[in-house]
DNA sequence: CCTTCAAATGCAAATCATTTGCAAAAATTT
DNA sequence: AAATTTTTGCAAATGATTTGCATTTGAAGG
């Protein structure tokens, strides 16, 4: 997997690096602390407010994006490619919706109310095919809760 | 316009009113401080803690969607019907998109992942037509920035 | 109407994610 | 390796949201 460039004028830190690599193997955005925990654990020192500003400079770059999932008031942060996802309700898990439906709107959005259409994100939240088989188990033996 | 109705054990009060009636009449999803600051000019009596318990206890109910728009770090809050919505970059306007298009998606994502698929928000953000054709007609006057 | 009781409110204080100032450390450039 | 600029860490500040508690209000019954 190929590295992300760093924008002209910006100095390869190692702590950058790595926020970089953690955010490239990563499918699922990340807490800012969760970047901060995880590089830690692998050895690597850092303070949460250098996450901070790391996250703050590649957002502002467009490298990066920063979202709000459903029911949390933390701001999650993911490479830009990643930024449709579906979310399990029951497990957290998060999937990349990788082929984007949303080219196909597009269009029909423009036309209809005349916006230059810039960017979007797209958050589908539901239940995952894992939780929803252990729920019908659970109903099985016990048919009331 | 219907009155919402408020979920089975609470109680009616004038400041719980104000506040569904103001999201009822506003097509943008709004900051608790903005309500908070509206229904005070109009002379409701309430405090900014009122309107985050009213707005949290609406949210799980169902009744209400928070949200975090691109680049804020404020909450949003609007009614459950008003979720998708285009948003221009300039001068922060917002305009529902009503026949959404989503549905047609969910088949396709149903298949794909195996999802139970339970709700979905969607951001699109752009320029709308009025700045657009101001930014044209500066870039005009004076060509270079 | 008057009483009762749970639910809702206001206020002030607490919380918690995120931001910022500043001096020290690390990367480029010369 | 010295000079210059960016980045970092730490501690303190900020600002939105939450919470504890005493008081008020709404709904139900008499």
């Amino acid at each position: 997997m190929a590295n992300i460039k760093l924008p002209e004028g910006y100095k390869t830190t190692k702590q950058r690096q790595a926020i970089l690599k953690l955010l490239e193997e990563n499918i699922a955005p990340m807490h800012a602390e969760d970047i901060y925990l995880k590089l830690k654990e692998k050895g690597i020192e850092l303070s949460l407010s250098t996450v901070y500003r790391n996250l703050d400079m590649l957002q502002q770059k467009g490298l990066v994006v920063k979202a709000y999932m459903l029911n949390e008031d933390k701001a999650r942060f993911g490479l830009a490619s990643k930024k449709n996802y579906l979310v399990c309700q029951e497990c957290k898990k998060i999937v990349i919706i990788d082929n984007c439906p949303f080219e196909k709107f597009k269009e029909e959005l423009i036309e209809v109310h005349g916006f230059d259409i810039l960017g979007h994100s797209i958050e589908v939240y539901g239940i995952c095919p894992e939780c929803k088989s252990k729920k019908s188990q659970n109903s099985e033996s016990s048919q009331n809760k």
